[in-house]
DNA sequence: TGTACATCAGTGAACGCGCGTTCACTGATGTAC
DNA sequence: TGTACATCAGTGAACGCGCGTTCACTGATGTAC
């Protein structure tokens, strides 16, 4: 069965996006190939057509949701009020919103320790991504030159990751909105801009 | 073949010990049950004479992980001057050693994520964990009282964890250190106690 | 306009492999007599 | 002291399953004539 032109760019479209939610929902190792490809309706064989293996498509991925997190960071600031950005990246990022729905969020806060086991080309595109949200981020952050918004924004991004991370892990609901509601107040005060304008 | 009567418990410590080396280095989804045992000297068929399954593994082997850590954090105060024990215990958590032997070092940074997706016995398993070694920790905080002594130390821990994590994940040497180097300073600067004696 | 053919996205059987778990068993040694 | 037997830690074949990957193939449709 012959395709319109554009139907393989559509099934690589959605074969990638609906990678990302399974990779963040059930980790590297617990999305499998058959699995992913059944979700779009299609069987296995199909998936060498559209990337080289595996590894490839995490590659992929690894880009792509670096890619979402910038976007959801600039829709957050889009809709806070003037010197008020840094407030607004830090409690969207530790919403209970976020951490009830890994599957659209950081990636940090739920591959990181993966990637660090896989191959260097995937480790490759991480770093890239990591680095390249780090700059756009840096630009909300205080600091008396680019170097240290940049390490500022480093510091911020560890800081919720890690944060994230346990708020999910701990089974105790309670502690875990507590988490969050701690971290949001430190990592503001900790963070935010001398007052403007 | 029978054993000596104490042959038993040195396999189930020797197995239990094995385990959570495997699974900080290779994840839990990373680490079979036969590679286990191989790794021990026995086979598979073994294991069920010693844990209910893996399940019931990994449930132990997260409680032992936290008794580990706040023993290495013992360790690290111990050596340290008085009114210096906080900045022992960030340099030793975000130290390049740590960073390159997770399989002896924090489970957070390396399972966390990985926890959450597990049964309910793991993650109370892992909560219980968590919250005594924070009540262990937040003797070392600055803070009026004890839950804000705890409340630092849960801050402490996600920050140190997710900056471990990311200096793992990076494919570059330079930044990884550069980034504990500079989470270093800022925990130090951020939690050490007003000067004392 | 009508026919023949080339294209190529997707199919599905098959590959070797590892997974967690079960279970009938083995066989060295401690214990009872 | 010597013999018979019970114990039980560990063995290994087998279970059904999912994994990533390969490859000969199908068949609808765009293109050439």
């Amino acid at each position: 069965m012959r395709y319109s032109a554009q139907h393989k760019a559509r099934t690589h479209a959605q074969l990638l996006k609906e990678a990302t939610e399974q990779f963040r929902s059930q980790g590297l190792q617990g999305t499998g190939i058959a699995k992913l490809m059944g979700q779009v309706g299609l069987t296995h064989g199909g998936f060498y057509g559209h990337f080289e293996g595996k590894d490839d498509l995490v590659a992929a991925t690894v880009t792509r949701m670096f890619e979402e997190v910038v976007e959801y960071r600039r829709k957050a600031i889009e809709g806070a009020p003037k010197g008020k950005e840094l407030a607004a990246i830090v409690n969207s990022y530790l919403s209970e919103a976020h951490r009830d729905h890994p599957e659209k969020g950081c990636l940090i806060s739920v591959l990181a320790p993966e990637i660090a086991r896989q191959s260097t080309s995937v480790r490759r595109a991480y770093t890239k991504g990591f680095n390249s949200q780090i700059d756009k981020l840096a630009v909300y952050m205080p600091g008396a030159d680019v170097e240290e918004r940049r390490r500022n924004a480093r510091l911020l991004i560890s800081g919720m990751s890690g944060t994230m991370m346990i708020a999910r892990a701990v089974n105790d609901p309670q502690l875990s909105n507590q988490i969050l509601a701690q971290a949001r107040e430190f990592y503001i005060s900790a963070f935010e801009s001398p007052a403007r304008g």
